[in-house]
This record gives C-alpha cells, structure tokens and sequence, in this order.
DNA sequence: AATATCACATTATGATCATAATGCAATAGT
DNA sequence: ACTATTGCATTATGATCATAATGTGATATT
C-alpha cells in the first residue's frame, strides 16, 4: 500500500455515510453521485475505485443505515422496552430528521424499485428489526413475527404520512394516532375468531 | 377554438393519466416529462401548453389520482364494507400493480419533499380518504378519525413491505400480518388508560 | 535514493433531464 | 375563400446524469 493504510476504507466509509443521509433526505432518484462526493470531500473520479455503481453504493449504504438502525432499536429496547422504542420512532425529531433516521419510512417505495439483490439484503436487514420487536412484545402474545410486523407497518406507515402533510398540528396528531395504533396492536389479544 | 372543442383537455387528461400511473410505478423522480408526453402520443413540445412545470403536473396528477382511489374507496365500502376495503387494499393485485394503485403507498417519501402546496393538496385528499374510513367503522368507536388514521398507516406501510421485499411466500405474509393488524385495530375498545 | 503503485483529481462521454423558442398545419370565425 | 388562431411538432438549450479514461502526486517498498 502506497498511501496510509486504512485511507481507502475511511474515504469509502465517508462516502457511504454521506451517501446514506443524502438518499434518505433527498430520494435514491434525485441524488447525484456527483453532489454525493463533493459531500464526502472527493470527485467524480474518486467513485469507481470504491463501488462498481449507484446501485451497487444504494446496496451497501441501504445495509449499513438499517445495521445501525438495529443497534439503536436494541439500546432503546434495553433502556426502556418497546414503549420507548415507539416513542422515539414517533418523535417529533425523528419526523424532522428523515436523512439520519429509518431508512424504511424514507425510502421503502423506492427500495421495492431496485434490484432483487438489493430487495433481498433489505429483506435480511428488516427479518433483524422485526425480530428483535418480536422479542419484546408482551410475554403471552401470539403469532409474534406478525404482530411485530404489524406494529412495524403502521409505524412506517404514520411516520411517513406525518412527514408528508402540511401544517404541524395535523403532523402531531398523526404521530399521536400512529403511537395510539401501535399501542392497541401489542396489547396480548387473540385473533382471526374475529364474528 | 380552431380545434375540436374538446381537444385539447383530451389530450390534458391522457398526459395527467399517463403521468399518475408512471409516477406510482416508477416514482416521481425517476420520470421524464419526455417519456411520460411520448406513452401519451404527443411530443416534448406539447407539454408547456398544459402545464406550468412538471411540479404542476405532479400537483394535478396526484390530486386525480387520489380523487379516483375516493371513488373506489366509497363503492368497496358500499358493496362490502370496510372488511372488503381493506381486503381489496392488501390483495396481491394491488401489491402487483403499483402504477393504478394507492399513490400513498406508491409515493408517500417522495409526496414529503414536495412543495408545501403540493402536499397542501395532498393533505386535503388524504383526510377525504380517512373521513370516508371513519364513517364507516363499527358503532361505538372511540376517537374515529385517530383510529381511521392508524388503520390507513397500517395499510400503507404493510403494501410498501410487501413490495419491497423479496419472496413472494414472505410478501404473502406480511399483506396477512397488515390485514390481522387493521383488524385488531377497529374492534372497538377503548384506549389511553394502558397500564 | 530510486521506483513501483495506488488513491484520487481532472477531464471526457453520451444520455437524459426540465424548459423554451420557433415552425407548421389544421380549423373556426368571418 | 380568407385569415387569425392555436394545438402540437420540431428543434434547441444548458444542466446534470452515470460512467469511464487518463493524469498526478504521494508514499511504501526496495
């Protein structure tokens, strides 16, 4: 090796990291590897010695945002259970600050557009979340797997709408409703005898 | 006019059409005006006439789009009620054709970093769609708009989970595990008094 | 000290992007 | 029949896109 020895993984890290953010923020679509490098202090040029192509660097940032996801739902799991991990997904700060936060609530329409290697390390990644929810409900609960799933989608689906309108006071209450949903759905109940 | 009276808002609609099913399959951003003219017959040149920018389009397109899913709404409500609604919503029909389906679910992240007017319309649409939800959930719901807006998050994030996972057997799962979860959340019961 | 190597910069490529100016052919009003 | 109008096509613009070839300076090995 010619230049320091960890130089070329710390570029590379940059990249992606910067990368991670600028899809979240702005879309996989609309972000220019061009603006993606200048962010992480390099050019055009310096991309293709770290990543094949866009999607392979969507692939590999995709995978190290949802690791670092897990890591933070497991310290909240541990710090203050489930009730907390809800919380803080249903914050106001997560809401406002989609560039560092799930990757699934900024980007998951665009994730079922990519290719099937990339769908399927999402799909890895997303079995861990669902899984370590499903660890955490409540001790007599049925059919885990999917009632985390459950839990997960609607809380997906409320961050994503809470971003999405307009005026705050509506954005609050979808907050509240999705946090009141996932609360109802973790409660231990038995299903599908349902009339 | 010197043309066919109807002419040219015949050819306004079969743009907004083609756009709203391009846009849902593709997203937004990834979607050239030239494209979209071109599957509507017409050339770059005739796009101007119709719309400001392509941010009009996306504003017109989306409302008619979400305007027609109101409709659909309401008649699977009439025939079979919120079960069939939602039934129909997580089927793997509309799993499988993004391009006419829900434009939530196709293109929430994306509705989020538009232009405060654009998701000003998009706000309108959507709370038409949780009103229509609300009205017809079971008599003594408690908090029917919360609930109706919890029920449509479940929705959302279950069809985004499953299209952007890979597996059909596990997709399958996920549309049953989003069904269970709407339909644990409209058994009436109260909440807000959990431990 | 000399040299081989490699991370990165510079620059280039051709495509596609949104947007715009101009041209033409068809028709509605006269 | 003439003419003004207009819906659309043609063509142009400059930016940005992903990707690639080439250049260069720093350094690890010898």
């Amino acid at each position: 090796m010619r230049y320091d020895k960890g130089r070329k993984d710390a570029s590379r890290s940059r990249i992606m990291e910067v990368a991670a953010n600028r899809f979240r923020g702005d879309g996989i679509a609309a972000s220019g590897l061009a603006t993606i490098m200048k962010d992480a202090g390099l050019t055009n040029g310096a991309f293709y010695p770290h990543f094949q192509s866009k999607a392979d660097l969507v692939r590999e940032s995709m995978a190290s945002a949802l690791e670092t996801q897990s890591q933070q739902l497991q310290q909240a799991l541990a710090s203050g259970g489930l009730e907390l991990a809800m919380a803080m997904y249903l914050s106001p700060e997560h809401r406002d600050h989609p560039q560092t936060g799930c990757a699934s609530a900024a980007l998951l329409p665009e994730i079922a557009r990519q290719s099937p290697e990339t769908r399927a390390l999402y799909t890895e990644k997303l079995l861990t979340l669902v899984h370590q929810l499903a660890k955490n409900l409540p001790p007599r609960t049925r059919d885990r797997e999917g009632v985390a799933l459950g839990v997960f989608a609607a809380l997906i689906g409320a961050l994503q709408l809470a971003r999405a309108v307009e005026g705050t006071e509506l954005s609050d209450c979808i907050l509240a409703a999705g946090a009141d949903a996932a609360r109802a759905l973790i409660q231990p109940r038995q299903k599908h005898e349902a009339s």
